[in-house]
DNA sequence: ATGGTAGTTTCACTA
């Protein structure tokens, strides 16, 4: 049996982050982090720094300025196509193989502010991301294969994945369009929330604060945005470990100059 | 009902 541990992280910016990202890889030491709102090119992934954290294998798909995913590994890792699946060819999803395991690395659209896809687009993208993940997942739901899905989904699927359901209903991230639809894209491709399956509601579970806040941690109005999925053929592995199978980092939230995301990570049992 | 903060594409946009 062998050990992989899988973190992820929306950076927001990961030139200026990566000091805290070195800081986090050095604590937890995951195999493999996957990083969200990376914010520059691929050229401009501070690689370097990867690589002097321990992360040598690097693959990144980045855009100017905005969004960004990038996998970062300690063991070899394998580019998989990314299918073109954003609807708006935004840089939002990238696939490795690292050990035999298929890692998608996701970054959803946030979607603006008002939640009616009639008047605003950035909604209707977010619709369309879903919508888009769903048909992926449904031609490739009779392979079997080993897949962690994981990334920024930028919705809090459950009652207990924000400090107020009733006062998120009609949030963005948290309206039952959003909610459902998400439920039905992780249903089509067999997954496992991994986070809920070991911390079962109704504990509280958040991965996001926002910077908007007086004192994010006094107030903890927070949503948990951040997922890690496992396909039904790595389902035993992700849950064999317990609740020590997943963590959230919520520490880093108070860092010096921090993401207003903090890490997660699942440890899978091979 | 409003505004609050952070980052990059910056006297504007996304989140």
């Amino acid at each position: 049996m062998t050990a992989l541990s899988i973190a992820s992280w929306n950076v927001n910016s990961v030139r200026l982050r990566a000091p805290l990202v070195a800081k986090f890889a050095a604590e937890t030491r995951p195999d493999v982090i996957c990083l969200q709102e990376i914010k520059c090119r691929d050229g401009e992934f501070p690689a370097a720094a990867f690589r002097d954290m321990g992360y040598p294998h690097i693959h990144v798909r980045g855009q100017k300025g905005l969004h960004g995913v990038a996998i970062a590994s300690r063991l070899p890792l394998d580019p998989l196509p990314d299918e073109a699946l954003c609807p708006r060819a935004e840089a939002r999803f990238q696939r490795v193989k690292i050990a035999g395991v298929e890692i998608q690395n996701y970054y959803v659209p946030a979607g603006g502010d008002e939640p009616d896809p009639a008047i605003n687009p950035r909604f209707a993208h977010k619709l369309e991301f879903l919508d888009a993940m769903q048909a992926y997942f449904a031609r490739r739901a009779a392979e079997g294969a080993a897949i962690i899905v994981t990334g920024d989904l930028n919705i809090a699927p459950y009652e207990h994945d924000v400090w107020s359901h009733k006062q998120l209903l009609k949030v963005v991230s948290h309206t039952p369009i959003e909610t459902e639809g998400l439920e039905r894209v992780r249903e089509t491709g067999g997954f496992t929330d991994i986070a809920r399956a070991l911390i079962p509601e109704p504990e509280k579970l958040y991965t996001w604060w926002s910077y908007r806040a007086r004192d994010w941690r006094a107030g903890n109005r927070g949503r948990r945005l951040d997922h890690i999925w496992a396909s039904a053929a790595l389902r035993g592995a992700a849950l064999a470990g317990g609740r020590d199978g997943f963590a959230i980092f919520e520490d880093c939230r108070g860092w010096d100059r921090p993401s207003d995301h903090v890490p997660v990570l699942a440890r899978l049992k091979l």
